[in-house]
RNA sequence: GCCUUGAUGGCGGAAUUGGUAGACGCGCUGGAUUCAAAAUCCAGUUCUGGCAACAGAGUGUGGGUUCGAUUCCCACUCAAGGUACCA
């Protein structure tokens, strides 16, 4: 009997769905394990090969934790809210909705066929409103909580007004806005509601704020720095403007700390952590205020080498600094505003990427140095950053070099303050550099002036020891149609929350998905959008005839908030009266594995574990970080094809010119060979390189042709890169009498590895695999290309291997000549005993640290040498089914039924590893030296007379290196030696 | 520039704490089976020389530590990913 993989796979995908095999109670005598998925944005385009990776190896070790007597959860959803939709949405009229259940549709099909083990029951999908009613409950929670400094946890923000009632807030230390004014108890009580509104807004967790975005005024939408491309948007060209809007920003920074802290805690990649401790940012230093002279106000800085103060010869504002405007004399303020009108209008980035020119201005203003009392020129320039620090810097010119080349291009004084360096050239941003001239810090290394120094400025009052962070507050609105709509509306111009637990805030219907006429986002489209509040006021988009209405919010949230709390939901999928109930949570409490590309680091993967310390802080969730040890898969690259059409340019070919002719590869590469020959022989040039594949028209008199690769689809090429021609002509009109240049008789296509994409042509689809070689084929192929984490292209070429394995696999259980269903009982022998316990070993090993390529290998040995065996016995081939179960689950299942067990295989325990079947050919020598027994050696392999007196030198002359100690063991191989030293 | 990771046959990749480098698979070569093909099975396959036994070289480059280095240390080259006037 063959094996037929479609007929054995759809049987048991029915068999698993029908008996719901793989769902997971929320209480179990067992240990519990959870293992977690990166969920996936339901793309148009479907499934390609690279998604599975991930997928198949948490498949793998969910199983194998099973078969190891786990209550496993390995739940599965979709983050289904997201751009792409909605762009179709906008082109085509489609209602996001419906293109995102029918691509959910396409997914849950592909991930059904390739036999994944999930728990469907728990399925979340971020735009399901059962769910985003808790993203709207969770936003609310930050709303009405405050983050404290001296706990460092959130507490709620009614203890904050309790506080401000008793005593005021002199004594709060709180993550807040800058320049909160200190008030008094009485001066409390005295504030109109707004006023304390406006002030507890300044310490909410969420709040809203004027936050400078790009602004594209011909798309109506805020852009990503990355959607602009020279200061116009990346999609259309349009311009892009720079703009202050109001919008709600989530407290991030008060969490900074605690988010680097946390990573200690935590089995994560070092790549990966490193990459969040980058974006935080923690930088030690100080802050400093030098004041302005004849003005009564102060330029604060932040400086991480306040050492270096007695160096500072000039002051550097952002030109978006506020003091700015009020500081510039009559003399330079033409100058200033045009400078500042000419960095307005460069994007952040474009800014950032042009770091050679250097630009500024002076301001007329001066500050008084601290220390010295010397005046200092205040100057603006566009390296300062207006979004760190104060946006001011103290200039060292000496200390950094990027104060030193501006010093340099406007002729300002570098004064050295270090002891033996040579400044002439470059500044010093050696920390190791002893400090001179500078008043009684001179001859202190830096380490020690830093510390001097800053106990100096705190007995002044003029500053103080400071750790600043990188991290910024995240923007959490977005001007679209298809997020989750804020449970938010305005009263006197202040934010109200909607208590979506009671009244359920849901997306509105609208006609168009584009910004309204008058530039609000989509929702302002919404003509029925309304709520009645329970202060029998309506609440809506619009007016509504005769009744007072209050202005629901517009923005909706953005990607990452769905998707920073979907681990807790599928704890608790169905809560209708939670976000996740506390028993749930209480037994699965966090994730043990999780598994996602590394593309996360600084976005969801930070934004997740912000939200997580948050909910933990208000005693919501039992643990504060959420996932205890985290893998990157590697991405699958594909492998592009492309062909190489040659296209004529001169007189005498233009007939030819209307045609379209392919070369193949090889004779493309000899023709321009032999042109660089003739080209070069012309010109009488020997050994210099001219690339005539691309300009060749300018080189001589005579216009050559050139060749254009253009990607051919990858499912025309077969293993041997020869092009289906036919297939190719049809693909499209233009290529349908396309004449082909073969060599041998075929067409040889080039190849390149690339990112895989729909428009490289390069994407393999899972479905045609599975279709062809069956999911279990996939499933091990997938896991022995490579190892997990290691990006690798995609490659059909080996796939025969590891379809023949299960095959062979499958033989060893039929017999005869018909090849029918056969085990025997008898007893097994030391041999068999041998290769199966040397594999239950190895794949016990390789799943413990993720190594799943190596274990398909050892399968691959186990099986050949059963049959090599002839070995037919249920004692080995039982639990060798049990051990490929978790990496080819179908055929397993098979077999094991076959085998006339009931139940599903996954269900049963896995095979217990005992040693003693792999040290029996092990062997004890006797040896002697000079005759004399001396002692035994344990040695693994037959050895000759000669090799064991070889083996004997060996060791004595071993021990002479080591001065009489003994060595631990040798090795000893035929005809070599090799010694371990203990 | 900085941070991180990596570099091993024709190819994907193995190699316990430093101890027979190249497991396993692909490809290739030869053979068996077949009228033939597919499928399957067996043998060989790092490179150089040799019919062979065998000899020499060999894990990006150059040094070092060690009885012994793919593995540890130093310097460099290249590649991939992240990040960036962060004061």
């Amino acid at each position: 009997m063959n094996y037929y993989f479609n007929e054995i796979e759809a049987k048991w995908q029915k068999y698993w769905f029908d008996n719901q095999i793989f769902k997971a109670d929320n209480q179990n005598g067992k240990p519990k394990f959870y293992v977690l998925d990166m969920f996936p944005y339901p793309s148009g385009a479907g499934l390609h090969v690279g998604h599975p990776l991930g997928y198949i190896a948490s498949d793998i070790y969910a199983r194998y934790m099973r078969h190891k007597g786990y209550n496993v959860l390995h739940p599965m959803g979709y983050d289904s809210f997201g751009l792409p939709a909605e762009q179709y949405a906008i082109q085509t009229g489609q209602h996001p909705a419906k293109t995102t259940e029918e691509n959910i549709k396409t997914y849950r099909r592909q991930l059904d066929q390739i036999g994944f083990s999930f728990d469907w029951s728990r399925e979340v999908r971020t735009s399901n409103p059962d769910y985003y009613k808790w993203t709207q409950w969770i936003f609310i929670q930050l709303f009405e909580s405050y983050y404290c400094n001296d706990a460092q946890q959130a507490r709620p923000i009614s203890e904050l007004e309790e506080v401000f009632r008793a005593e005021g807030n002199y004594r709060i230390n709180a993550a807040a806005d800058e320049n909160i004014e200190i008030f008094t108890a009485e001066e409390w009580k005295n504030y109109s509601e707004k006023e304390k509104q406006e002030i507890l807004a300044k310490y909410r967790l969420t709040y809203l704020s004027e936050t400078e975005v790009n602004w594209c005024p011909a798309l109506g939408t805020v852009l990503a720095n990355d959607e602009i491309v020279n200061g116009v948007s990346e999609r259309g060209g349009h311009p892009v403007v720079r703009k202050k809007m109001k919008q709600w920003s989530m407290r991030i920074t008060a969490y900074a700390q605690r988010l680097l802290d946390g990573l200690d805690k935590i089995d994560w990649p070092q790549p990966l952590k490193d990459s969040q401790i980058n974006w935080i940012g923690r930088s030690e230093g100080a802050m400093v205020s030098f004041k302005i002279i004849d003005h009564n106000e102060k330029i604060e800085v932040f400086t991480t080498r306040p050492d270096t103060i007695f160096g500072v010869s000039f002051m550097t504002l952002a030109p978006e600094h506020d003091l700015v405007s009020r500081i510039t004399t009559d003399k330079y303020k033409d100058a200033v505003e045009k400078y500042k009108d000419a960095t307005s209008k460069r994007s952040e980035r474009d800014r950032m990427a042009d770091v050679k020119t250097i630009s500024g201005q002076f301001t007329g203003a001066y500050v008084e140095h601290p220390f010295t009392g010397k005046k200092v020129p205040i100057w603006i320039g566009d390296y300062v950053l207006a979004s760190y620090g104060t946006g001011a810097v103290m200039a060292v010119p000496c200390g950094d070099q990027r104060d030193y080349d501006f010093a340099k291009h406007f002729n300002i004084e570098i004064p050295n303050i270090f002891q033996d360096i040579d400044i002439s050239e470059h500044a010093c941003e050696d920390k190791t550099a002893v400090i001179a001239n500078s008043d009684f810090i001179s001859g202190m290394p830096a380490k020690k002036a830093i510390k001097r120094i800053i106990y100096e400025l705190e007995q002044k009052g003029i500053g103080k020891g400071k750790v600043n962070y990188r991290l910024r507050d995240a923007v959490f609105s977005r001007q679209r149609y298809w997020g989750e709509p804020f449970p938010v509306y305005y009263k006197d111009g202040m934010p109200q929350m909607i208590d979506v637990q009671f009244l359920p805030l849901r997306l509105p219907e609208v006609e168009k998905y584009l910004p309204t006429e008058d530039g609000k986002p989509p929702l302002g489209n919404a003509h029925d959008w309304a709520w009645d509040s329970i202060e029998n006021k309506v609440v809506s988009n619009e007016k509504i005839d005769n009744k007072t209405t209050f202005q629901l919010e517009l923005n909706t949230m953005p990607g990452w908030a769905g998707s920073s709390w979907y681990f807790n939901r599928y704890m608790d999928a169905e809560n209708s009266n939670e976000f996740a109930g506390k028993k749930a949570l209480n037994y699965w409490k966090d994730v043990d594995l999780y598994i996602g590309g590394s593309e996360h680091a600084t976005g969801h993967l930070l934004y997740s574990r912000f939200w997580q310390k948050f909910l933990f802080d208000r005693g919501l969730l039992p643990v504060d970080e959420y996932a205890k040890k985290l893998i990157n898969q590697g991405m699958i690259l594909g492998t592009s094809a492309f062909v190489y059409r040659w296209e004529y340019e001169n007189g005498e070919e233009s007939d030819k010119a209307k045609k379209t002719i392919f070369v193949s590869k090889t004779k493309m590469e000899k023709i321009i060979k032999e042109r660089e020959t003739i080209e070069n022989s012309k010109r009488g040039v020997i050994g210099e390189h001219v690339d005539l594949v691309n300009v060749s028209k300018n080189t001589s008199g005579n216009k050559w042709s050139h060749f254009t690769p253009i990607h051919a689809d990858v499912s025309f090429v077969n293993a041997s890169n020869e092009l289906d021609i036919e297939a190719f002509k049809n693909w499209r009109p233009e290529y349908k009498d396309a004449e082909f240049v073969l060599e041998d008789g075929k067409y040889i296509v080039g190849r390149e590895v690339e990112k895989m994409s729909k428009s490289k042509y390069n994407v393999v689809n899972p479905d045609d695999i599975c279709e062809d070689y069956g999911a279990d084929t996939l499933r091990m192929y997938e896991m022995f290309l490579g190892p997990l984490e290691q990006a690798k292209p995609w490659n059909t070429a080996g796939i025969s291997g590891v379809h023949g394995f299960l095959k062979k696999m499958w033989k060893l259980y039929h017999s005869g000549e018909n090849g029918i269903f056969y085990v025997s009982e008898e007893e097994s022998t030391k041999e068999e005993l041998k290769t199966l316990h040397k594999t239950i070993k190895k794949v016990d090993e390789d799943i413990a640290d993720f190594s799943f390529n190596t274990s398909v290998s050892s399968f691959m040995i186990a099986v050949n040498e059963l049959t090599s065996l002839k070995c037919n016995k249920r004692k080995i081939l039982e639990p060798l089914a049990i051990l490929i179960s978790p990496y080819a689950p179908h055929i397993a299942e098979e077999l094991w039924n076959k085998m006339g067990n009931d139940g599903s295989i996954s269900k049963v325990e896995f095979p217990v590893l005992d040693l003693k079947h792999l040290v029996e050919s092990t062997k004890t020598y006797p040896i002697s030296f000079n005759g004399k027994l001396r002692f035994t050696m344990e040695l693994s392999l037959d050895l000759s007379k000669d090799e064991i007196e070889a083996a004997v030198l060996a060791h004595e002359k071993t021990k002479q290196h080591l001065a009489g100690r003994t060595p631990k063991k040798i090795i000893v191989v035929p005809g070599k030696i090799v010694n371990i030293v203990g």
